[in-house]
DNA sequence: TCTATTTCGGATAGTTTTATCCGATTTAAA
DNA sequence: TTTAAATCGGATAAAACTATCCGAAATAGA
């Protein structure tokens, strides 16, 4: 559904959020292992989502990666999908026509329309807060080995 | 959402549909030019679809691409991005995690369920056979453009 | 039987994505 | 001021995906 990168970027962003809900800074290597996803990698990710201004990042000693409390509050899981995948994913056609809209329809089209709108609203709606702090469900399911 | 590859495979299975309707079997070439994908290629991802059972062949002059009438009937979406690109797509984890499962799930396993679960149902139950036949709206879509 | 047409299959490029390495820069703290 | 700990940024390598080329095999029809 979305690239290793986006993946990633998305775990990597949780992460983050749920330390700076506690004013606790990370670093990469924190980060990477918390996500289990390679530290050089993840580190080419982390300045994509920095230049997005989706996260906010201090360098030099004690510094890392942080979300300030004002972006925490709004920040949306399509803000990091379209910094890394763009928009394609939700937005473009099926089968990749560049030619397809609702006036000039796909052959699936219509089938996929419902579908990618679900996911671009899913998206837009879901707060990296609210992922962090677990209330799809449960509370457990980001502690135990390292997020999964 | 799906590989170009995946693409290219959906756009021409509806074509051989459309033509296996009349009965007409039809060449690589006239496949390749009608989805508007390189020929070679179009070979390649012909041959999976072949091996999948998804579509037949018939080699040699006058031979070509068709899909028989058994088959043709009952034909699904889903058969062909299965052939392609596996079923990771709408039954993986949204962050690729190996052990994310109902008992053990990842940050966004809620957020990603019924959408994952909706993309799957409308594979599965999306015939080849109405695409062909343009019965998701109009029946304009597919005649234009070498079906855009 | 010969020829033209067509799919099949292996080899090979080119491009994008994923991943690693390492030096430069920044900064806190000793 | 020196040092250590970090991010930043460019170069590079590895892997996957996309694409092309060409000869082999099959087959209908002349």
């Amino acid at each position: 559904m979305f690239s290793r990168a986006c993946e990633y970027g998305i775990k990597a962003t949780i992460f983050i959020a749920m330390q700076s809900k506690d004013a606790r800074r990370v670093s990469l290597k924190d980060i990477a292992s918390a996500s289990n996803a390679p530290e050089a990698f993840t580190a080419k990710i982390l300045q994509i989502l920095v230049k997005a201004n989706v996260i906010d990042s201090v360098r030099g000693a004690a510094g890392g990666f942080e979300i300030d409390a004002a972006k925490l509050s709004t920040l949306k899981l399509s803000q990091i999908v379209s910094a890394i995948d763009g928009d394609e994913i939700y937005k473009g056609c099926g089968l990749g026509l560049e030619a397809c809209s609702e006036t000039q329809p796909c052959p699936v089209h219509y089938k996929f329309a419902k579908i990618r709108n679900d996911l671009r609203l899913m998206l837009e709606t879901t707060t990296i807060l609210e992922l962090a702090e677990g209330t799809s469900k449960g509370e457990t399911y980001l502690k135990r080995d390292q997020m999964l």
